[in-house]
This record gives structure tokens, sequence and C-alpha cells, in this order.
DNA sequence: AACTAGAGTTAGGGACACCTAACTAGAAGG
DNA sequence: CCTTCTAGTTAGGTGTCCCTAACTCTAGTT
């Protein structure tokens, strides 16, 4: 199944809905995805259509297995590398934004080695000490522990 | 001045040729950027239009001043991102890939943040050590040092 | 100088994702 | 029951970026 990356953005945006509300309609979508109405239908029909997600008109918006399955898939990026940005200090909001535009291009590897440091710096023995001494470096330029 | 995605591609790699050879020709511009010459000479116009390149029909392609500065910027995310995912031990050539994604989307914010990151872990007092560390921890899920 | 191979160009068209404007369905109040 | 308001829908159109097919130009060979 080869999803553009438009196509990726809506599976993901009705699963978020669908897991506060039960179901979406063609309004949550389209000012989730600052789009029209108009522009969403379009699309609701093309995943309809691949069976990713069951829309009849008038009607509420639910994933199939199938396109839940892909959905999930998109957000688990999402989040390693909204986690990553956050971690060296990108502001929460520029965070989440660049997680979206990220989530859709990397290749898997990239998303698995970035997942694997966030690990790594977050379960090593002086995490918070790294933190900060990472912070000190943005500011000064200079390391603060052994030595220089 | 708003360029597409497609607009930064076609100017860095611009950028790269005449670094090598003075000047383009609209073969190599499309071959690098893997579309047809009749699509490549579509964007020399536009962005021989916006002042950002100087294409005559027949002719060499050469960035203007104002082109040159904008392929460098790109270059430059490009090159920190590249930096990045080699150092986290991301396969050469899809770091490459990926570093051509990103170079593209990511807000400036992140980019700087990613290349703090960068040059603290390679300045940092261990850093030879520190990518070893990585290394098995990437094998095995283990820290080696102090503990655990 | 004529020929020809390959580079360059033009015209015309398609997919994608968006829009506006005009129409329709359905729920909620009188 | 009828009106009305909002959500939903359809039709038609735009911009971007790509393509193929057919043409033209340039440079190198003879």
């Amino acid at each position: 199944m080869i999803l553009t990356r438009k196509a990726e953005d809506y599976l993901e945006a009705i699963l978020n809905i669908v897991r506060e509300k039960k179901y979406a309609r063609v309004r949550d979508v389209s000012s989730v995805l600052g789009v029209k109405p108009s522009s969403a239908i379009e699309m609701l029909r093309k995943l309809d259509g691949k069976g990713l997600l069951v829309y009849r008109k008038y009607d509420g918006i639910v994933l199939t297995p199938k396109g839940e399955k892909v959905a999930q898939v998109i957000k688990e990026r999402h989040d390693v590398i909204r986690d990553f940005l956050e971690l060296i200090n990108v502001p929460k909001s520029i965070a989440e934004m660049d997680a979206c535009v990220m989530e859709h291009h990397l290749h898997p590897e990239t998303v698995k080695q970035i997942g694997k440091m966030v690990n790594f710096i977050k379960s090593a023995p002086g995490y918070p000490e790294w933190l900060r001494h990472f912070e000190i470096f943005c500011e000064t330029g200079r390391h603060v522990c052994r030595g220089k």
C-alpha cells in the first residue's frame, strides 16, 4: 500500500479524533488539518476506496482495522521524533510541528536510530545530569564536566 | 521569498554542480534530480524569473548571488542533519537521503538544536567513548558504564 | 559545408491536493 | 409540521510538478 504524505496525515488525524470521540466527522478532520471540508471529503473518498476507513455520506467516519494499523505506525513514529526533539530542547510547539513533517518522510532505519538514541540518553545512569550539561553547552558552548 | 520544497532542491543541486564545473547544464540538473529535462526546464524558467539563477536557452546555468545564498543555507542545513544521522549510526546512504528531506521542512530552531547536539557530543571530553557506548547500547540495550 | 547524434525545447496532458460557490440533508426550535 | 441553521456535498477550477512525443538547435565528424 503506497500512501502519499497527505493520506498519512489524514489517517493519523482521524486516529486521534476517534480515540476521543468514537467516530470522526468531516468537520473535525478538515479543521484539524486546516483544509476546507470539500478537500477533506475528496481524500476521505480516496481512503474509503483503499479500504482504510469507512466513509458514508452524512455519516461518521471510522478507521478499518487496516487503516488503524497504518495510522498507529505513523503515530508511533511521530511520538519517537517528538520525544527526541523535546529532549534536545526544541520548543514543544515546534517539536510537534516538525515531528508531523518528519514522520512521513524518514526512513524506518532513521526513526529506529533516533528512538535508540532517545532511550540511550534517557536510560543512562547520569540522565538528568546529561540534560543539564547539554543545556549549559547550548548557552556557553563549553563542557562543564571533566576539564576543558 | 517563498520557495517550494522542489525549488529548493533545484537550487541545492545546481550549487553542487556549479562547485565542480563552473556552470550547470539542463542534463546535469535533470539527472541529479531524477526528472526529465523538460521538467527541469520548467523549474529553471521559474527560478530565472525569481532572479535566483540565470537560464538562457541552449546555454549554461549559473546561480545569481541571491540564488547562491539561498542554496548555501539549504546545503548547510543538509550537512548538519546528515552529520547528526551519521553520528547516530544511520547508514550513510540513508542519512544522505533523509537529510535531503529534512533540510526543507524543519524549523530553523530545530536545525539549530540538532547542530548543537552534534557539537555537544563531538566535542565532549569522552567523545569516541560515547560513540562506542551508544553502539553497544544499540546492540545490547544496556549501558556499559557506571553500573546497571 | 553537410550530416548527424545528442542536448535542449515546446506543446499538451495528468495526478494530487487544494480552493470557492452553490446546492442538499438533517436536526432542533417554534 | 415547517422553518432554519449548520454540516455536508458537488461541480468546477487553480497551482505545482511531473510526463511523453515531437520538434529544434549545437557541436563534432567527415
